[in-house]
DNA sequence: CGAAAAACTTTACTCACGTAAAGATAAACC
DNA sequence: GGTTTATCTTTACGTGAGTAAAGTTTTTCG
């Protein structure tokens, strides 16, 4: 390293010997200028360390490396987590990901689609915040940009959709604790902003249906993202009421489940499968904490690799080849995690 | 709205009626300009809802508003919901965050900043991994870049820090644990990521000979940021050994004493304070988690809304004001919470 | 070795806005 | 109402790179 500062891409062209479209060229894909060119120029930025600055590279660029990734909330960790994958698989394609969370505002999301756009983005991962999305604001963006939508769906919205078969999970584990106890009763929020919970609480319904039970829907209300306070909340009431007609409860997703379990403990109720237990709780998602609940959690797991890297792939596809006419819609199927809990 | 896309300033001035650079004036500070002409551009912009490019506005501005947020580890939830109020705060002061995680890797976290640099932020808000950091790069980055350091601190580097008092947050808890029952043991990472984790054992180790105890530090082995399970394993390890002196343990943060919740129960230990109860576990730091495990976690709080709110206000007195020779450490206290797990 | 193809240099224009300076208008003030 | 002052318009240039076109050099290949 020197100590003269490069700060333009003609000062470095300059030091390079390598005349400036050159180089702007290598930049854009090194594999575009020949090897002997290449060398001088890495020989060159071993010396001066030189980035092109990103703002005026993007503005002339009818398409920039960049990537948006948009998550309803921040704070729950399977939003960071699948983020977090994300993030990877799009670094490793050589675009650069940005990060935004909604924080579970649907004016913040559109503001971040708005934000978003004069970035000039490749491609968008949107999970978008479900019920409370502005459709008409994040169609307008997504004829745009193209964009795919995970974890909940809009229909007809986005190029494409990856997520998971919520009718898979539920039947799993609707069948497992059937098979090996009594039916479960449905644990979900009255008002869920995700969509994912309307298929979820339709499946246990059908599935009950189906095995010859009576469904049985327990909807508390609550609004927001803290999931595991209002399950905990509605839990104890259901509790309190002594209101579940089975031995067993399958919640829509882990983190009532979570709340669930402190209910539980809260009321001395031992939660388990085996002797002495008085209740069993299932959940889905099999969020990052499930495996450390006391007692572990039985839930279904979600494959975040894998929808990570089929959602970038796809994305990459959409960006890269002609908009196809079809929608494609990717469901995951779930693996059912036997934990104590259940 | 019109149906007329605007897509510059020239053609937004245009249609306002208002020449480019009095636009552009109110873009930047729509209280600069007089109140009939802000007047006519907003009703303008009303009509056709016109965003200044990004890219083209910061690639001229001595000083963007932009403002970096790195984080160590975003899955990590103490992280997620600090990061949701930082960015909540940058906002509302009229600046727009963009949010990094390092993903515990020391070269990412070198690789955003030199990221960030071509962002030309105004300031960054940066915790960084800790041990791992490469501190010669980050002090480097600060030298160009108004920076202040939360949560881990990098004695000299970056313009200020804002974090934990550790040893009000150890001190508090040992003397609780002590008072009212039997002198904690300290269980914490042989290796951690995080400066704050030595800090603790030393204050573990000073209040304990301060009371008169001897100190009794349990060292785990583990590297990265899968805590929960780092202390699960290494808890079940103790609980085999039966190595515990008394029957308290304090950990050195929640997420291990998460781990070590689960490890007790999976050894049939009866957790809490009271009758029938083979073992007291206390954390620290408050995260999102603990009041929901079984049973709930006694910890020391975070207020992470007046850590955001000091940070964000301190780092725009640093972007404002002329750099000071002397760098503020400020400490925050934290409030012992009582609950059922010791 | 010579011709064709590939890659490079030079030149010049573009992108969308920041910003400075000079002159024109409007508002405020005595 | 005239003067001062604040604000606006016009003009022009700067930012740092993308990109296109024409001409030159290098490489490839028969």
């Amino acid at each position: 390293m020197t100590d003269r500062k490069i700060r333009t891409m003609e000062e470095f062209a300059e030091v390079s010997g390598i005349s400036r479209p050159t180089v702007s060229k290598y930049f854009n894909d090194p594999d575009s200028v020949r090897k002997t060119t290449r060398e001088r120029i890495e020989v060159a930025l071993e010396q001066y360390h030189f980035r092109p600055n990103i703002f005026a590279m993007n503005q002339n660029r009818k398409l920039t490396k960049n990537i948006g990734i948009v998550v309803p909330y921040l704070a729950d960790p399977f939003f960071a987590e699948i983020a977090r994958h994300l993030e990877e698989r799009v670094i490793a394609a050589g675009y650069q990901p940005t990060l935004y969370s909604s924080h579970g505002d649907p004016k913040q999301e559109i503001e971040i689609l708005d934000g978003l756009l004069s970035l000039k983005p490749a491609g968008v991962l949107l999970a978008p915040l479900g019920r409370a999305s502005d459709r008409a604001e994040i169609e307008k963006f997504c004829r745009d940009v193209p964009t795919l939508l995970f974890d909940s769906n809009l229909d007809g919205i986005g190029q494409a959709f990856v997520g998971s078969d919520n009718f898979s999970f539920v039947t799993q584990t609707v069948e497992y604790l059937t098979r090996t106890g009594e039916p479960p009763s449905f644990f979900e929020m009255r008002t869920p902003a995700n969509p994912n919970a309307n298929k979820r609480r339709n499946a246990y319904i059908a599935t009950m249906e189906r095995l010859g039970y009576e469904p049985h829907v327990i909807s508390i209300d609550g609004e927001g993202w803290a999931f595991e306070e209002i399950g905990k909340r509605g839990a104890m009431q259901v509790l309190a009421d002594k209101s579940l007609p089975t031995n067993a409860v399958l919640c829509s997703n882990d983190r009532l489940a979570i709340g669930f379990l402190a209910a539980a403990y809260q009321s001395g109720l031992r939660v388990g499968h085996g002797e002495g237990c008085a209740l069993r709780i299932a959940g889905h998602d099999d969020h990052p904490w499930s495996q450390f609940t006391c007692p572990p959690l039985t839930t279904v797991s979600q494959d975040y690799t894998a929808i990570a890297e089929r959602s970038v792939d796809l994305l990459f596809g959409l960006i890269e080849g002609a908009r196809t006419e079809d929608r494609p819609e990717i469901l995951f199927d779930g693996k059912l995690v036997l934990r104590s809990s259940a």
